[in-house]
DNA sequence: GCCGTTTTCGGCCCGACTGTTTTCAGTCG
């Protein structure tokens, strides 16, 4: 087990010992060793090797003899027991809104409830408003949460997915019958969740490509399927379909299972205005003679279009901007010159400065902007006004280290419940930028959030507004606000806009980003890492902006390291801003 | 369960909200 799966393990052991009504300081004690692991300094294996894991703060006897018995065994007994101490559906309960450990408990200790089939009928038999510290509003809303959680199974992330899917894709190619193969639908198309998971494949043997699939191992079952379309399911519960079809009709089969929908109805339509039929076999002359292609770019050629790319066929309009010759030029991983928005070890990151400035340079940035998290944010150990002093006395020593590297200090400051930022101004003007972020109180009338949001994206001190709609996908819907009138008032005031890149956030969403670009906002691409791999995160961001047809020019992680200081610093002067009134 | 130390046990991070209560427990971030 690495790190990751030991911090795992000790995190479910909290959540189970919670559940079981523990002494609440033993949960945290769990929970805050789970945290000590992720952000070791040193690798695991050594400090077991050595015997040392007891030395590591947060990690005391009993904990480093489990990590001890993980480490060398891939197991944990007394994970184990305290599973087994508790019915299997019951820890899924956990994931609805509003019930947590105790309530859970209740549930099940008074009504013997154990899975969410079971809740959501006593819910309907109006059976929790009897029980102590329920009541109606309760009741309702675990009803919500129930519904929502079900709209959410059998959906995957799109980062979820992408693991398996490359491997599959892989593999496949790999088949001695199999001449060629590609990933289609959402997930070529890079929705930020996808259902399932299409593939095209160029094959005339599809019994052989059969057995083939049957015995991998990432295949868990074959569900169906005719001669040429085979379904089946992965371990990790992913549906996918493959179809098989011969090389003259690949492209044809490949666009079509791309799709999406909407876009397949515009072209076939346009194909139609124009004497033929387009399908997933072909485009067909008035004699029913398909005309060849070698690849997808060949298909839109013979409809007068440039090749569109995939993320952007979702019939919103880029049919007719590729008619127009107006498809936009798409920023890509190599326009990307730095990153904002890196926790550090100074809150809840796992990372210390130099280690964050090193991964940076490996990945080819020019800059990072740190930005941890602001003091209301306690449970992310979020710094007070000493630590912020700390943290400057160390930035400012980095940087005389890596004269060559642009370090640029930070905040995600909390917007409190009134709009404010939850610093003095006197501290809040010693950043180089601060990214605003809604961390709590997301229940706010709709009315009331779209205040706040505005007041804070009209501080003068407001470099950055974070995650602008606080979703988490496939988990927690949007709190409730007029982001359009938050959007326009980023516009008006020069402020920049978040793609946190996160994901499970993804937000802004792609569906808002033409419009905010046209609006002329300008946005930044934002991990909101907390690890090394979690700057890696960018990339999503980086696809979720193509999506949303933005450009370099959309983009500030698109200007170099000096250029970057100098918008810094004419926007925390007030000078000018992107997009302002005074740029 | 961990820590620090006052070597034997007491303190451990918290603010705000919500829905339940009638003064507070549970949840969330």
């Amino acid at each position: 087990m690495d790190r990751k799966d030991v911090a795992t393990a000790l995190e479910e052991v909290a959540v189970l010992l919670e559940l079981k009504g523990e002494n609440p300081f033993k949960v945290r004690a769990y929970q805050q060793a789970a945290r000590a692991v992720l952000s070791l300094e040193s690798d695991l294996e050594d400090l077991v090797a050595d015997g040392s894991v007891h030395k590591v703060k947060g990690i005391g006897k009993t904990i480093a003899a489990h990590i001890v018995e993980m480490v060398r065994t891939g197991r944990l007994e007394y994970l184990h027991e305290l599973v087994n101490a508790f019915p299997a559906g019951l820890l899924e309960l956990l994931q609805i809104q509003g019930l947590g450990p105790k309530k859970v408990k209740t549930l099940y200790d008074e009504l013997g409830i154990t899975n969410l089939g079971e809740l959501e009928y006593a819910c309907q038999e109006n059976r929790l408003v009897a029980l102590k510290g329920f009541g109606a509003k309760t009741q309702a809303r675990v009803l919500t949460g129930i519904e929502n959680l079900k709209k959410y199974r059998g959906r995957f992330l799109w980062a979820e997915v992408e693991p398996a899917a490359l491997e599959l894709l892989e593999r496949i190619e790999a088949c001695p019958d199999v001449r060629r193969a590609a990933l289609a639908g959402s997930f070529r198309r890079r929705k930020e969740v996808v259902k399932d998971l299409d593939m095209v494949a160029v094959s005339s043997a599809p019994a052989k490509v059969t057995a083939y699939l049957k015995d991998l191992a990432m295949v868990d079952a074959l569900t169906g399927g005719a001669d040429n379309k085979l379904t089946f399911r992965l371990d990790s519960g992913l549906n996918v379909d493959l179809r098989l079809v011969s090389a003259e009709a690949f492209p044809f089969a490949l666009q079509h299972m791309t799709g999406s929908k909407d876009h397949n109805t515009q072209l076939r339509q346009r194909a139609k205005t124009r004497g033929w039929k387009l399908n997933e076999y072909g485009l067909f002359d008035y004699d029913g003679q398909s005309r060849p292609v070698t690849d997808e770019g060949g298909l839109y050629g013979l409809l007068d279009l440039p090749f569109i790319p995939p993320e952007l066929r979702e019939g919103l309009g880029e049919i007719e901007a590729a008619e127009g010759g107006d498809l936009p030029v798409l920023v890509e991983a190599g326009d990307l010159r730095g990153l904002f928005h890196v926790h550090s070890n100074f809150s809840d990151g796992g990372l210390s400065l130099p280690e964050i400035v090193e991964e940076c340079r490996k990945l080819g940035y020019e800059y990072v902007g740190l930005s941890d998290h602001s003091r209301t944010a306690a449970y992310a150990g979020g710094l007070s006004v000493d630590d912020l002093e700390r943290q400057f006395a160390e930035i400012e020593a980095l940087r005389e280290r890596v004269p060559d590297f642009g370090l640029f200090w930070g905040i995600e400051s909390d917007i409190l419940t009134d709009g404010s930022l939850d610093y003095p101004d006197e501290v809040l003007a010693r950043f180089d930028f601060v990214i605003a972020s809604v961390h709590s109180n997301f229940s706010l009338p709709e009315p009331q959030m779209t205040t706040r949001l505005i007041r804070a994206v009209q501080n003068p001190f407001t470099t950055i507004l974070g995650h602008p709609t606080g979703r988490l996908l496939l988990a927690r819907e949007p709190y409730a606000v007029d982001l359009s009138a938050v959007l326009d008032a980023a516009v008006e005031s020069g402020t920049l806009v978040e793609i946190n890149a996160n994901p499970h956030r993804l937000d802004l969403d792609w569906r808002e980003l033409r419009r905010a670009a046209r609006k002329g906002l300008k946005m930044v691409i934002c991990p909101d890492a907390h690890s090394a791999r979690g700057l890696g995160d960018a990339r999503y961001g980086l696809y979720i902006a193509r999506k949303g047809w933005l450009t370099k020019a959309d983009l500030v992680n698109c200007v170099d390291r000096d250029e970057t200081a100098r918008l810094l610093r004419e926007m925390k002067s007030g000078r000018a801003r992107p997009g302002g009134n005074g740029a």
